[in-house]
DNA sequence: TCTGGGGTCCTAGGACCC
DNA sequence: TCTGGGGTCCTAGGACCC
């Protein structure tokens, strides 16, 4: 029988600050997303207090007060030095791995003998070598292995690791049961409520729905996710990630922004980092969109939000060009008078360098001259640390950028900012 | 005062073609 | 009176994931 892992690191973000921070162990814990906007990671502790994930921070003050909540920015940096240290080690498991998240990574563990003691060494091994506690689900295909996952974390007697297919049909069947049809991935809050009006409230009973109805109820997202929970893996390991098709780079800003000036500020930043990315992948991108808009959640003040789509002449990883269409769309699409509250961008078309189409008007000189720049940038970036050069138009007082009012060091990747051991 | 960011896949509908 | 059928491509929007 196919054997699926899925490792999953618990409450991770929490974790790796804890691993620098022993003093934050036992106490209740929560990671903010960017501007400390909302709860992204929470500790046992914080759980148990009923706060739930994606929470805004803001409405969870008093609360914070009265069970001392510790609140932290979040620190992707470190973050993802950690997820790369742990998806090294597991590796060493499985000739076929798909690391599928920051905190989780599908193992093919088929054939092996005796796999709940295999998973536990693997436990064992990444707690004493990162020292971060994961819990392992193993089951016939990717989404039981999932709900096998959740199992492990919810039931305490599987102490963190759950293998289905060391069950027989009748347990199987009674465990599915009595978890909520919402839990099961790639269900998400819309489809649950429509299975539920249909009286399809567990996870058994999504099993055991005729696949003809599913099909035609919810399309063939749905017949898989069924087909899957009955033990038939439709969903293979993607060991290889493939290039993005989109690249995106957007943020909310600290505070609102009124003037035209500050968004281009923001534009040329965000376009710079989504270039980076893109020539980190050796791609091109053929278009770029940008955007704008006021804050929603602001019913009282005049709401706008627009976008617009730059084609590119040729295909390009050039941020000068790209900052260019970019900014050409930011003023064509900005109006005065409003409170703007986030911008992105996003590349688009993108393709490989190696296949960029050649043309009779090709100025094969100048993109070598660009190659060759962007190239040079990325090493003094990589070096010296990022935004060391950048483009002047990207601005240097930055009064539009993020909140992060209680960041961690980023303790594993700079020299200034490691552990001091006294 | 204060509500994240970055992705993928699927579907429906319109435009267009023969 | 009466106006086909089948295909592709593109885009926007929805749903979902972490």
């Amino acid at each position: 029988m196919r054997a699926i892992a899925l490792i999953d690191c618990n409450n991770f973000y929490v974790s790796c600050e804890r691993l620098f921070q022993p003093k934050l162990e036992g106490k209740p814990v929560v990671v903010l997303s960017n501007n400390d906007g909302c709860v992204v990671s929470r500790s046992q502790e914080v759980k148990n207090l009923g706060i739930n994930m994606a929470v805004p921070w803001f409405q969870l003050k008093d609360l914070a007060k009265r069970h001392g909540i510790i609140a932290l920015s979040s620190n992707y940096t470190l973050y993802a030095d950690i997820s790369n240290r742990v998806m090294r080690l597991l590796s060493q498991y499985s000739p076929n791995q798909e690391v599928y998240s920051i905190d989780e990574s599908f193992l093919d563990l088929t054939g092996m003998a005796d796999l709940t003691r295999y998973a536990q060494t693997m436990r064992s091994t990444i707690k004493q070598c990162v020292g971060i506690p994961v819990c392992i689900g193993i089951a016939p295909s990717k989404t039981l292995a999932k709900l096998a996952n959740h199992v492990a974390k919810k039931q305490k007697q599987y102490h963190s690791v759950c293998d289905f297919n060391a069950m027989t049909a009748r347990v199987l069947d009674n465990l599915l049961a009595k978890i909520e049809v919402g839990e099961v991935w790639g269900v998400g809050r819309r489809s649950a409520e429509r299975l539920q009006q249909m009286g399809i409230d567990t996870v058994l009973e999504l099993k055991y729905s005729p696949a003809k109805r599913v099909r035609a109820e919810f399309g063939v997202v749905m017949e898989r996710i069924v087909a899957e929970l009955n033990g038939v893996a439709c969903l293979e390991l993607d060991d290889v990630t493939p290039p993005r098709q989109q690249i995106i780079c957007s943020r909310s800003f600290g505070v609102s922004v009124v003037a035209l000036e500050d968004l281009e500020q923001a534009v040329i930043a965000y376009t710079t980092r989504a270039a980076e990315k893109l020539r980190q992948q050796h791609s091109l991108a053929g278009g770029i969109q940008v955007y704008i808009r006021t804050n929603p959640h602001k019913e009282n003040s005049p709401q706008y939000q627009q976008s617009m789509l730059l084609p590119l002449f040729e295909p390009s990883n050039d941020t000068r060009l790209l900052c260019r269409a970019a900014l050409s769309g930011l003023q064509q699409i900005y109006r005065s008078g409003y409170m703007y509250q986030k911008a992105g961008v996003m590349l688009t078309e993108i393709i490989a360098t190696s296949s960029r189409p050649r043309t009779l008007l090709d100025d094969v000189a100048a993109q070598q001259k660009s190659t060759a720049l962007m190239a040079t940038l990325d090493r003094i970036n990589r070096r010296m640390g990022s935004g060391t050069m950048q483009l002047l138009g990207e601005g240097v007082r930055k009064s539009w950028a993020m909140r992060r009012e209680n960041v961690s060091q980023r303790y594993t990747t700079e020299w200034d900012e490691l552990a001091v051991v006294r």
